[in-house]
DNA sequence: ACCTCCCTCAACCATTCGGTTGACGATGAC
DNA sequence: GTCATCGTCAACCGAATGGTTGAGGGAGGT
């Protein structure tokens, strides 16, 4: 599995984005980050893993109680797949607009609209 | 599922990405984006319904053959959730460099850290 | 009317996921 | 050294996922 389905499939899970959510306001352990849920720590501790693998967290020792830390920075990677799109999809909105509106005000056919296929 | 777990689970799936970066470039047929792909046409039909579940994309009509849409402004609740949390994150690394600076600057231990358990 | 093509529904299968319980290993207090 | 506490590993279980095949339904062409 590639690091974007990851990052996505990591997000999926309420539990993980509460996860993630809760560790934007300082590192913790994992006690502390599972205290909270009616779930038993060994569930909390997979779905670290989880965020772990998809670089969403990161420890800062292999030591006991050594706490979870959230590695922001890879949030990146996903916004920019998102943003590339959206702003596709939005460019393509655009032109598709300034057509229509060409079309109302003449009725010329001489500019070809979008593709072949549109 | 809430809407914000649909969007990330069908967004894990690359082939479903792909097929959103594809309709970017404008509407298609199921047939049309199934082509491309070295799986059954029920398949793809399936990935479709998750992605006009979590609301990424729209059917013109009930027709035959009735174009597929992409729906872009759902991709602002997924951008908006991790703004939110990078912007957190972000935040408190800037009140920590500027009390590490501080630390280094004079050994002044008057003012406390971020918080009682930092 | 008929036939064909496009798409979906339904059943099935293997795998993954999210949770449990139980056992174990390492740390730290005493 | 001993003991409790914290965290992970392993096995298991039910439900969901991603794919298959087979059948069916509806629009259009002839």
């Amino acid at each position: 599995m590639d690091q974007l389905s990851r990052l996505f499939a990591a997000l999926t899970d309420p539990t993980r984005r509460d996860l993630v959510a809760r560790l934007t306001e300082g590192d913790a352990t994992v006690g502390e980050l599972a205290a909270p849920y009616d779930m038993s720590v060994q569930a909390v501790s997979k779905h670290l893993k989880v965020l772990e693998q998809a670089g969403l967290v990161s420890r800062a020792g292999p030591a006991h109680r050594s706490p979870v830390h959230l590695e922001a920075e890879v949030f990146d990677l996903m916004t920019g797949w998102i943003e590339r799109y959206r702003r596709c999809a939005e460019e393509r909105y655009r032109r598709l607009d300034t057509l229509l509106a060409a079309m109302n005000e003449g009725t010329s056919n001489d500019e070809q609209p979008l593709e072949e296929t549109a």
